[in-house]
DNA sequence: CAGGACGACTACAAAAACTATAGCATGGCA
DNA sequence: TGCCATGCTATAGTTTTTGTAGTCGTCCTG
């Protein structure tokens, strides 16, 4: 089961809700109180409390009541909140279709800067040793700013690899291993597309334990 | 301010609630109510708060009330939640002085089976291309159970380094570097004392971001 | 002995969350 | 047209938690 759980269509007030929830989760980091928020919207706790239930239901979060005078716990799933581990990219798809996605790394939007917008699990040994199999990458999905950085890239209908990305003169491109082993290769930028930037990576027990399943 | 904050003694009740939060912790993975709580111990919310006032001003955790029915925010502070990351440590100081912390990561240590102790800070090329400078790396303080792991070890009284650990014959150990072009070296055990185990690494911006200062 | 800390309690006030019930509007359907 | 389901809103009353204020006894110390 792939494909995300919100699929039914949302009523406007429900809508209304679910974007202040993940506005005020931007803002704040953190769920709001059910009556603080009831009051910033202008409409009274229950009414709130049912739209909850509606999108608990229609699997936009988990809202779990635990008795009177306890906050509820109220959650957004991991298709909210966290940045998608595409497992392996198939021919043709491009962006990131919900589909191919394995699990979710939460916690690592806040910092602004450096922001990272999709994981890769590596399979291949054309970066080695600086980038292992089984090394979990982060991507930021833009273009990269120099050449000479490692980024995401498919040539025609290929697999994604990682390489250097060597710009050279008439729009021709390098995609260029980091193990002497790998050929280096030259591609015209018409036969090419960029999926991501290289930002970082996960080794070892770190990249499992951070992971949470789709 | 390299020292942790909570210095100053506790009192019996206050050690009681304090060992209590951290269980909790432990268990759970988030912090309780104070009513539930103090059901659990037996004494009256007003006591337990009271306590956890004195906890406060004593730097053992931060207790911020939001007001009236509303959950107060409880947290511990990062030296009993997070995994210390050690900067260099200089020569002769064995185990993870207090002093030479630089930050914690929080969140790793939920996976029972793969945890992590301490973290460090690599400054070499020794371990390259594997194992970058700047990379943050993951140890466990254990023995390591076969010969060849990556291995945090000091010989004599000279600064960690990260090498592959070798057991050759009659109590001889082999420090064996990744890169080429730095020697292996061969040490009697009595010479050698081992800091922790390689689990696993961070770089990049995943680093910076998962990072909480101290 | 006075003063202060420590640990505990009672009593009351304010806010949040839960329950139950009901008032409208809209749209589908017999 | 009448009936019913659904979506959205509101009122009233109850339970629980949290917060504030004040009291009481013990123990240690100057």
């Amino acid at each position: 089961m792939a494909t995300p759980s919100n699929t039914q269509p949302l009523s406007p007030a429900q809508e209304r809700v679910y974007q202040r929830l993940l506005e005020h989760r931007r803002n704040t980091g953190e769920m709001p109180d059910l009556s603080e928020l009831a009051r910033g919207m202008g409409v009274h706790y229950v009414t709130l409390k049912q739209h909850l239930e509606a999108l608990q239901t229609k699997g936009y979060l988990t809202f779990e009541s635990r008795g009177r005078g306890r906050s509820p716990r109220l959650e957004l799933p991991a298709e909210a909140t966290g940045i998608p581990l595409v497992g392996d990219i198939p021919a043709g798809s491009l962006g990131i279709a919900s589909a191919h996605v394995e699990a979710y790394l939460p916690n690592l939007a806040a910092s602004g800067a450096l922001r990272s917008d999709f994981a890769l699990r590596v399979s291949g040994y054309s970066m080695a040793d600086l980038i292992q199999p089984d090394d979990i990458v982060l991507l930021a999905a833009l273009r990269p700013s120099r050449s000479g950085q490692i980024c995401a890239v498919r040539v025609g209908e290929d697999e994604v690899t990682l390489k250097y990305l060597d710009s050279l003169p008439k729009g021709q491109y390098q995609l260029r291993p980091h193990n002497p082993d790998y050929p280096t290769v030259t591609v015209h930028g018409s036969e090419l597309s960029i999926d991501g930037v290289y930002r970082g990576l996960l080794r070892g027990s770190v990249a499992e334990s951070l992971l949470l399943p789709n």
